[in-house]
RNA sequence: GGUCCUGUGGCCGAGUGGCUAGGCAGAGCUCUGCAAAAGCUCCUACACCAGUUCGAAUCUGGUCGGGACCUCCA
């Protein structure tokens, strides 16, 4: 595939990715409310646009890519209440918070983050323009959207008007002219935070932030707008009828949605109380295993969290990073190879993988296929060119996966370490047990050194003798 | 009820008309004091039924199963 193609929810086809400004890509994701620290979920779009956003860059396109933050909303109110704090905390709380969490992916940072209230006043004028052009209507002291106004309501969803209204989910608000328009503005009651405005003091409501962002940071048109599927319907619905009716002009030209993570076959959901939060996940486990877990899958497909695929995923990293450690070992002075050529093939098909819709499950076969390859080729000689190829090519897809920049020696120590929490031994114990064999095999008591190591792997535990020594590592 | 997605080997997971990824697990071999790591080899599947086609996991129709959205949600 030469060109880049893109999966478009909007056609449900992949489509041949070109800029609306050549060279340039504006894209826009919704990022996340801040009332609560992230889960695992929320990190999943994060981790998949910051490859999309990669990629393009590598084609060489320059990317201008928005990250908002939700500071004003119902949800914040609601725990503001509970926790007898301001809004501004919790939200500003939990933006440190998020920026912690981001920290430790070690994935570089969108061009903006702007923030939902730092955009009122561009949010005011937003709903006047709606008003002035008779898409919205004020009814006390609320602003609607007017649904049946913009004729091409449901063409991302494909819904229809009648349809929803027939659906008895839509909550009946008196205030409504019809069931399914939407809130553009509304009255804060006191204690709540508000903003005056023409239509008294109040806040804006559910979608029209990220309209008003996207129009004040990149324009009337963007390339790209990305995030979680389930904000298919109503959120970037509602979006692309406030965006278009305002400037008559089609606001996103690709619609990108990330699917879900499951845990045990279930949805996450707080009411089966099976959130992970990314912190959790990160502490427990590691975010490079996050990382590689998540984009080991189709970003359009569901992915299944479950301890035995975090399992798989860490022996798979064990892998890769013992390769990795091997490279660098063998290399000497500088590994600055721009020109790959022993495992072309593989990066052509890198090449064309990710040109595939960010297709990185094939990117991972190909790693796996250069690993064999240069294991392959070490088994009789260390090569030091094709190490210094290999370790140029997991620069390159790393660079582009953000994975893989970890010290090999230090991660492949966490990774055991992880794997070890299962077992009943402690490193401690482990330690004291390979002294002691060193110490038989020393005296060349292979019977006394084969019994420990025997009774270790009983346990689970592996040990390995190489020239540093011997090395343990689990094995499930 | 409406709209849409999906069903691949023991497990995970790509592929969307012929060449049949990759990982984990399992078996055998090479190497090694014995192991491990690594390599080689094997295990080779596409829910079911019909149709289109020289040829279908891949297209079409139907059946059955799983899921999402329609309500805040990544």
């Amino acid at each position: 595939m030469d060109h880049f193609n893109l999966y478009n929810s909007l056609s449900k086809k992949k489509e041949i990715f070109e800029p609306i400004t050549p060279g340039t890509v504006k894209m826009y994701v919704c990022g996340p409310t801040v009332y609560d620290l992230l889960h695992v979920g929320n990190f999943r779009g994060l981790i998949f646009f910051n490859v999309l956003r990669n990629w393009l860059k590598h084609l060489g396109y320059s990317v201008n890519y928005v990250y908002n933050y939700t500071d004003i909303d119902d949800k914040i109110i609601k725990k503001s209440k509970e926790e007898d704090k301001l809004v501004s905390e919790i939200s500003s709380k939990f933006i440190q918070e998020f920026e912690n969490d981001f920290k430790l992916l070690k994935i570089s940072k969108a061009s903006h983050n702007p923030k939902c209230t730092d955009y009122i006043n561009d949010i005011i004028s937003f709903i006047s323009d709606l008003i002035e052009k008779k898409f919205a209507y004020v009814r006390n002291n609320n602003v609607f959207f007017s649904c049946k106004k913009f004729s091409a309501y449901g063409k991302l969803s494909g819904k229809n008007i009648e349809d929803l209204i027939s659906g008895h989910r839509i909550t009946i608000n008196q205030d409504k002219e019809n069931p399914i328009d939407f809130v553009l503005w509304k009255p804060s009651d006191h204690g709540e935070p508000g903003w005056e405005s023409p239509w008294g003091r109040g806040r804006p409501g559910w979608h029209i932030e990220c309209s008003v962002m996207a129009n004040a940071i990149l324009g009337d048109q963007i390339d790209i707008h990305g995030g979680g599927m389930d904000l298919i319907f109503p959120h970037h619905e509602n979006e692309i009828a406030q965006s278009e009716s305002k400037t008559g002009k089609k606001f996103a030209k690709y619609w990108v949605h990330n699917n879900f993570i499951k845990f045990d076959d279930q949805k996450m959901s707080k009411s089966l109380g099976n959130i992970i939060k990314a912190r959790t996940f990160m502490t427990d486990y590691n975010p490079e295993i996050l990382k590689y877990m998540i984009l080991s899958v189709h970003y359009r497909s569901s992915i299944n969290f479950s301890f035995k695929q975090i399992q798989q995923s860490i022996i798979s990293l064990i892998k890769i990073y013992t390769a990795l450690e091997q490279a660098q070992n063998t290399i000497k002075g500088e590994c600055n190879i721009s020109n790959i050529s022993y495992f072309k093939e593989e990066l052509e098909i890198v090449q064309t993988s990710f040109n595939n819709d960010i297709n990185t499950p094939i990117v991972f076969a190909q790693i796996f296929n250069v690993i064999r390859k240069f294991n392959n080729a070490f088994k009789n000689e260390k090569n030091e060119n094709i190490a210094k190829e290999f370790l140029a090519f997991f620069s390159l897809v790393g660079s582009i996966l953000s994975l893989f920049s970890e010290k090999p020696k230090k991660i492949l120590f966490e990774l055991n370490l992880i794997l070890l929490k299962e077992k009943n031994i402690s490193l401690k114990q482990i330690e004291i047990e390979i002294k002691k064999r060193d110490k038989s095999r020393k005296e060349k008591n292979y019977k006394e050194s084969d019994l420990i190591r025997d009774e270790l792997l009983g346990k689970g535990i592996e040990l390995k003798d190489t020239i540093d020594g011997t090395q343990w590592s689990v094995k499930l």
